[in-house]
DNA sequence: ATAATTATTGCAAATGATTTGCAATAAGGG
DNA sequence: CCCTTATTGCAAATCATTTGCAATAATTAT
């Protein structure tokens, strides 16, 4: 059993909820996947296991999940409105987003706490929590651009 | 007449594009506005001065200006998945969030460009933009929760 | 000025994403 | 195995935004 099961196992039980087969698959595909999929696009992968798993259910799962800070949702600029949701488990991580092929490239960095610290001693707010966004190109449509534009291959 | 009408204007010609009062209306309003409004709001305060103004207008308008990157577009996680508007013209600049009042504070960082060379450094990517939000109690929400846990002030 | 051209508007209907009400189903405690 | 009621599937509703189209108005040419 992985530990997204074990984790919703544990606090259904502690308020009085109850494991579903709809929500052991659900959370067992969020587990293994490493991706940040839309609320469809988790119902496509769900339904080669269960057919009649419906796209509401996947939402209320997802809402579930969400208030119990078990994933993330994310809405990242790729033109759609559309929720991307995001099972690691709370670790502080952060996302670039590639604006040609819109892939998602997740990274980590330290320095996120001195901005935090930062605004905290010039605001006087208290910052909890806080997400970072780059835009760019990934390193293949990177290279591709240039190598359409100048005919060189890059280091 | 103010800059972002005058910007507009030029864009406008320069393209074959017309200055319609809806869009002065809207435009002059933006660039007073100190807010990141809803197309909603932005409509409700037009409407002050143009009353059969219409919602789609609004949008026509502001995805222009989005096209011609004189307002930006975000969409801060308030619960709702409705886009607020940025008329601060291209300045980067960044957002901390009051998750008790959803308030928002803009700040800035030159700590950002660390961020992005250090992961341009790791990955290969190239990268052109990037956004920091922030989340927590905003200076008066931090005091009222500080005084109603604990009774007392704080410094 | 006036007329001709066509970008833009208002309106209504369409779309895309997510949510909700409800009757039927199925966990899981006794 | 039975009961209670949380959860599901389905259909309809809602929310935010977009689109088609005929009427209108900003420019351009006369
Ligand atoms: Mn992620
Ligand atoms: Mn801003
Ligand atoms: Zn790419
Ligand atoms: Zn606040």
């Amino acid at each position: 059993m992985n530990e997204l099961v074990s984790q919703a196992s544990e606090r259904l039980r502690s308020q009085g909820g109850r494991m579903t087969s709809q929500r052991r698959l659900l959370l067992s595909i969020l587990d293994s996947l490493g991706e940040h999929p839309t609320a469809e696009e988790l119902l496509l992968i769900a339904r080669k296991q269960d057919p009649d798993l419906n796209l509401s259910t996947v939402y209320r799962t997802l809402r579930w999940l969400e208030a119990e800070n078990l994933v993330s949702t994310r809405l990242f600029a790729e033109g759609r409105r559309q929720e991307r949701f995001d099972a690691a488990l709370p670790s502080e991580h952060h996302h670039f987003i590639c604006t040609r092929c819109k892939n998602v490239i997740e990274f980590d960095t330290d320095l996120l706490d001195e901005i935090k610290t930062q605004f905290q001693d010039s605001s006087g707010a208290s910052v909890d929590t806080g997400s970072i966004e780059l835009y760019g190109l990934c390193p293949d449509c990177r290279q591709r651009s240039i190598v359409q534009e100048t005919g060189m291959e890059v280091g």
